[in-house]
DNA sequence: ACATTGTTTAAGTATTTGCTTAAATAGTTA
DNA sequence: TAACTATTTAAGCAAATACTTAAACAATGT
């Protein structure tokens, strides 16, 4: 194995797979950079309990989610702001109780995530 | 607010809801855990182009990971053995190499999430 | 058996993440 | 407007993650 600032470079490599694989990477790049971004949010076992509990519930304060967490309420509300940011949740204002739900967006993944865990790919 | 250990109970909050959305999460507790642990695996912008890659060119081995990455073969190798103790890739040695490709469960897993992109739902 | 190639493992470090407490903001009610 | 309720934001810390280099391991060829 040869060394070009400590990368390896197979004797035997193919060449033109190697670049085939650059270039399709290059394509895609700002697409695997969105979805796994989106999905770092959703593997996290807070986070997909928040999506879960939206899905069924269809929306819920911060303040029911910690005590149905069972975790201080800051903690909640950081993750739910994350899920703002990466516009998976939305919030409405009822008095001074501000309610959160899913985005259609997120509907869509949340769906997805569960059939997986019915058909037990996961 | 009342505080409960510094957790937030709302005066108004329904408790019906809440008992009910704590009996749902601990009876699905154990598969929003193995699921969330997936997807923080799918959660990163490397292995997911990993993903991408054996998706396309059906195996490779680490050192044209790291070469088409332009990273450094133990990186590589670490993002490797993460997937394989999660049973999304396997091996096959063929000389002094070793080829990494998809498990049929990541299989599952990488089609959905690349018809979410094809989708634009992410 | 020794050198070479392909790969993994280990140890150290920097960055990121998630929680904690305390303070700030905003709406509600007396 | 003052007290109270619901929530967010900020700062600090601990744990987890990902990369780096160096060393170890395994197979191949001489």
């Amino acid at each position: 194995m040869k060394k070009d600032n400590n990368v390896c470079i197979r004797i035997d490599r193919n060449a033109t797979q190697i670049e085939r694989c650059k270039t399709k990477l290059a394509e895609i790049s700002s697409s695997v950079s969105n979805l796994s971004k989106t999905l770092s949010l959703a593997g996290n076992q807070v986070r997909m309990n928040i999506f879960f509990l939206l899905h069924e519930e269809n929306r819920l304060c911060v303040c029911d989610l910690g005590e149905i967490l069972e975790m201080k309420v800051p903690a909640v509300s950081q993750h739910l702001r994350k899920l703002k940011d990466a516009d998976l949740v939305q919030t409405e204002r009822e008095g001074s109780t501000i309610y959160y739900y899913l985005t259609d967006k997120a509907k869509s993944l949340v769906q997805a995530f569960f059939s997986f865990v019915t058909v037990e790919v996961v």
